[in-house]
DNA sequence: CGAGTTTGACCTGCGC
DNA sequence: GCGCAGGTCAAACTCG
């Protein structure tokens, strides 16, 4: 089911916050450059790019909030379906029993596989009687330096390493972790470089944390960390008891500094455009946004049935 | 000194 | 039953 035929998506984002970057140093500079006699001119300017910044700020924050939104709904529905279905278990017991080990989703377009979350729902529904054991797994890919052999993964948990194994489809090691921020919590990580993309980390949650997201009790902001949706770049953080993504598109992605500040061409409208169109195919590819969406969309659908 | 990491040994499940 | 591979344990070690 295509989400997108179904509401208008398009959030007129403002895809190339970078251009600040790139475009106003550069115009800034012919000015300073031409002579002096410009002043008024670099002064609108920066009133221009100040009241962009605010405008940028504001869609941020509005994006925000929309996703948020977005969210609470998703956990609420979440919640209705626990209810539901531990209230009438026969139901589960019509899809298939039999269950070998968790298949890895790719995804079409021949890049990395990104199955965070579908299988979790998936075995929620098919292995009922193990769901206390093994409640819930789900994937999470994050891009890193390939230099990097650190295997963190850092999503605002407090993690315990508690082993290391070379594993046999895989010359890199997995990393073992348990929860430590909780005594009590029994949320267990894997942590793995993708075998196609050394550059990638793949992380995989077992089970769900029995305690608030330590980065909600006022931890330090590096529990969030960068994400890759695509070619487009976010500020994000993943819990795994609901996905909770911050997209902030006024911060200049580091990783794009020196291109952005070297390519004149990316302030091109073309490019805007391309970024737009990788933004908007990247979020829908994304299988954790679409089911937050489709969550929302229901629950709205809900409520109205009600009233 | 306590918390976290490393790493070899051990346990367990699965296929043959 | 055996062997293999993944997962876990726990002692030694490191670091702040």
């Amino acid at each position: 089911m295509e989400y997108t035929s179904l509401l208008d998506t398009s959030l007129d984002l403002n895809a190339n916050p970078l251009r600040f970057l790139d475009e106003a140093p550069s115009k800034e500079m012919e000015s300073n450059f031409i002579g002096l006699g410009k002043k008024t001119t670099v002064k609108e300017e920066a009133n221009v790019l100040v009241e962009e910044l605010n405008r940028v700020s504001a869609e941020n924050k509005k994006l925000t909030e929309m996703l948020t939104v977005l969210c609470e709904n998703y956990n609420s529905l979440r919640t209705q379906l626990t209810d539901y279905m531990s209230k009438n278990p026969g139901i589960e017991h019509s899809a298939s029993k039999k269950r070998k080990s968790e298949s890895i989703v790719t995804n079409n377009n021949g890049t990395n596989g990104h199955s965070e979350s579908s299988s979790s729902d998936e075995d929620f529904c098919k292995k009922p009687r193990e769901e206390h054991i093994k409640a819930k797994i789900s994937r999470v890919y994050v891009r890193t330096e390939a230099s990097d052999t650190s295997l963190v993964v850092k999503d605002g948990y407090q993690w315990r390493k508690y082993g290391q194994k070379v594993t046999r489809d895989n010359p890199s090691p997995r990393a073992y972790f348990k929860c430590s921020f909780a005594p009590s919590c029994s949320v267990k990580k894997k942590v793995q470089r993708s075998v196609e993309d050394q550059s990638i980390l793949v992380a995989t949650y077992e089970g769900e944390h029995n305690h608030p997201h330590p980065a909600k009790l006022g931890a330090t902001p590096s529990s969030n960390h960068c994400l890759t949706l695509g070619s487009v770049p976010c500020s994000a953080s993943i819990s795994s008891t609901g996905p909770t993504i911050t997209l902030d598109l006024t911060k200049p992605n580091p990783n794009n500094d020196a291109k952005t500040s070297s390519r004149k061409s990316d302030s091109s409208p073309e490019f805007q455009q391309f970024l737009v169109e990788q933004m908007a195919s990247s979020l829908a590819k994304d299988p954790s946004f679409k089911t937050a969406l489709a969550a929302a969309i229901s629950g709205e659908m809900l409520q109205h049935n009600r009233n």
